[in-house]
DNA sequence: TTATATCTTGACTGCGTATTCAAGAATCGC
DNA sequence: GCGATTCTTGAATACGCAGTCAAGATATAA
């Protein structure tokens, strides 16, 4: 999952894989298949563990709103932590985007999984009275999607975390 | 230009583009050097046509605010008008932001320079009275900046002109 | 027209990388 | 302990793609 996530699937070659996976060629195959099936692993992997921690953040205990600008922090840290992977979710959608592979098409089902919580939760702090931003629900969660998907770019054009958390703060300024 | 933006560099092979170019390997190699070479000239010309478009709305007639405002609704047309190649910049920056390859950099340099001018733009609106928002200018050039990149990776990931222009006015309603 | 220079062609080469496979090592069941 | 099964190894293979080159076509100049 890391390899791929760093450096993509085409600039992954095999013997990065193998060598992050401590196995042989012969085993790789026999336990995968084939290099793309491999990519879909990790997709799933990353699905799993990353991109659903966000969705965790959702709903740790705290109000809508408090947990939607958690999230959004949160994404923020994630970017400004110099590693650099950014997300593997939009790298996909970058490298695979225009063509319609079956992987393509799982990242914008994650995507649009995402994005669904966000707007769930705003919903919930619009009738609670929690925001009073006369923005619509579906609007700002499509904004603070697209934000994540911006800082992934901005933290490989090499953004410092000034900038970065003033990106941060500019949506927050949009939730209350 | 059109086969790189479209593929990326390692999506892109050399018959792709020889055929897209009209021409035999030999005459591009002579012209051209290598595939490297032959991407940096098309990343060169992105910045000069498609990307200095941008810039270029910033100066025309108008007060400082209202180029601003008429820069982020171009982009938002831009990104949601289907064919779904993305931002030439944004996309070499998810393919070779992590390594330091010299392209890199130029994307940096890019990102950075149209960013310097809708921060000044800003300014200039601050100081005209334009601007009223308390968010930095600094602040607020970042955050459309990565508004922009955002929606590279959202039109990629299917995202329909509505959901667009939700991010598009999101993004205005920061900019009175 | 003819000699020279430049451009074009596409088969060929070399290389890197994805994938296979058969032999050997390790594990498991009895 | 021993046969059967599964796992591991790494060299060999297959293949696609970047890059070359010599021969032929075209343009230029005298």
């Amino acid at each position: 999952m890391d390899v791929f996530w760093r450096k993509g699937y085409e600039g992954a070659s095999c013997e990065d894989l193998l060598s992050a996976m401590g196995l042989n060629s012969g085993s790789m195959y026999a336990a995968f298949g084939d290099k793309q099936s491999l990519y879909d692993r990790a997709f799933d992997l990353y699905c799993e563990t990353v991109f659903s921690m966000g969705i965790e953040v959702l709903e740790r205990p705290g109000t809508p709103l408090e947990n939607v600008r958690a999230l959004v922090r949160c994404m923020g840290d994630h970017m400004s932590s110099g590693d650099c992977k950014g997300c593997f979710v939009g790298n996909t959608l970058i490298e695979f985007g225009a063509e319609n592979k079956g992987v393509a098409e799982m990242a914008r089902r994650a995507m649009k999984h995402f994005q669904d919580a966000v707007e769930k939760k705003l919903k919930a702090a619009r009738r609670l009275g929690e925001l009073s931003s006369d923005l619509r629900p579906r609007d700002l969660a499509a904004s603070i999607v697209n934000m994540a998907q911006g800082l992934n770019v901005m933290s490989k054009a090499g953004a410092d975390e000034k900038t970065i958390r003033g990106v941060v703060n500019t949506t927050l300024s949009l939730l209350c």
